[in-house]
DNA sequence: TTCGTAAACGCAATGGGTTTGCTTTAAGAG
DNA sequence: CTCTTAAAGCAAACCCATTGCGTTTACGAA
């Protein structure tokens, strides 16, 4: 766990915290991240670099800390009916939001400066809390009307579409599309109902990848 | 595409390359990743600091540059007569391999010093080349005997399989077990034959993820 | 409210990693 | 063989990272 849990919780300590994060912010959207630097840091936030050394090590684990309280999904899921139209829509969303350059460098970021892991994992969890509300809205569903709803758990959800989405969004960047995100949940749930609005859903994405040798 | 690609081929600057590359294996080797840094690898290489800096930009670029060279597989995977048994095999071993502490660590390298993400592209090219020389031998298979085998794409394959592993890897190491990439395997190619040696095949994985809010 | 303790911060000095201009070497072409 | 130019060596300057020490301040107990 990053040290900033077990800082003094209020006072100047907050105060500090607060001053520092925003600093970051700041400067990253001013001069870009590779321009982000402690004693730059700590000048824009009104501290000395070894206030932040001390709290967070290095560069990277604070980056790591702001990384991870920007992925935190700030709404619910929207709520449109039923399961394929919720998942559907969450996963574009989710894949709009990652995708973008910024979103790759908040992800590198929490990847990055985490040495046990955690801070990657507290990433994973705010996906599947995310999918877990969407899921949960089925059974509320059952229970209220009585309809059968066809309801896959946690865990497959994050492997048939969370994983390989964030997978291309980290490995594979080129030609990411939100007929992709579509794709997955139709895989996963069945392609039964009303699909085909026109747009483009084939798995056609113009790389030249696994020629065979 | 790294800087490495447009250096002279022969000659001085394929000596230095090498140097370099061998100096940080055996430094990490020896020392540990912590201790890396360019200096010394300059002084175990024989070079001065500003050569590495020119030609890598930094200790990131440089990491990420020998991290593909190391995760680049070295044979062909293992051949045992049908698909299933392949792409198990082949699952399980690049599970292992990459979620010990030095293959995230390669990984981790891998995606970090890497501006446009070719290095992390070059690493996934890999997976799927080994894939789908699983699955050329499938068409192989049914042209000599003409018997039929369910044939997955390569695409499919990075999906389901690849994809839900690295992401393990990287967002939850945790309690990983060689039965997860089996049971994705079975997932995919459907659980038909003759499955259940007796070990845990379950999605249980004591984790408490994922608690609704 | 007051006091005591310890965490957190500021200050300042130092060591070392990073960067850069200039020079020298050597690979590859004509 | 000579010429051109990419790449490496050299050295100095800069700035970031690190650490010891003194000061401030939050938090808890009396």
């Amino acid at each position: 766990m990053s040290r900033k849990q077990m800082v003094r919780p209020g006072g100047r300590s907050a105060r500090v915290q607060a001053a520092v994060h925003t600093a970051v912010r700041e400067i990253a959207a001013e001069q870009g991240r590779d321009a982000l630097t402690v004693p730059l840091v700590a000048q824009r936030a009104g501290v000395t670099p070894s206030t932040i050394y001390r709290r967070w090590g290095d560069l990277q684990e604070l980056l790591s800390d702001v990384a991870v309280e920007r992925l935190r999904p700030e709404t619910e899921p929207e709520r449109l009916g039923d399961l394929r139209s919720d998942l559907t829509a969450w996963a574009e969303q989710f894949l709009d939001e990652m995708s973008s350059p910024s979103g790759r460098a908040y992800i590198r970021d929490a990847l990055l400066g985490d040495p046990d892991g955690s801070n990657a994992g507290q990433c994973s969890a705010y996906a599947a809390e995310q999918v877990d509300v969407i899921l949960a809205r089925v059974l509320d569903r059952e229970d209220r009307d009585g309809r059968e709803e066809a309801a896959p758990d946690v865990e497959t959800v994050m492997d048939r579409v969370v994983a390989p989405l964030m997978y291309r969004i980290l490995f594979r960047p080129a030609g990411l599309e939100p007929a992709y995100a579509r794709r997955l949940v139709a895989d996963l749930l069945g392609e039964a109902e009303g699909e085909g609005d026109g747009e483009d859903e084939g798995k056609a994405e113009g790389e030249g990848e696994a020629a065979r040798p």
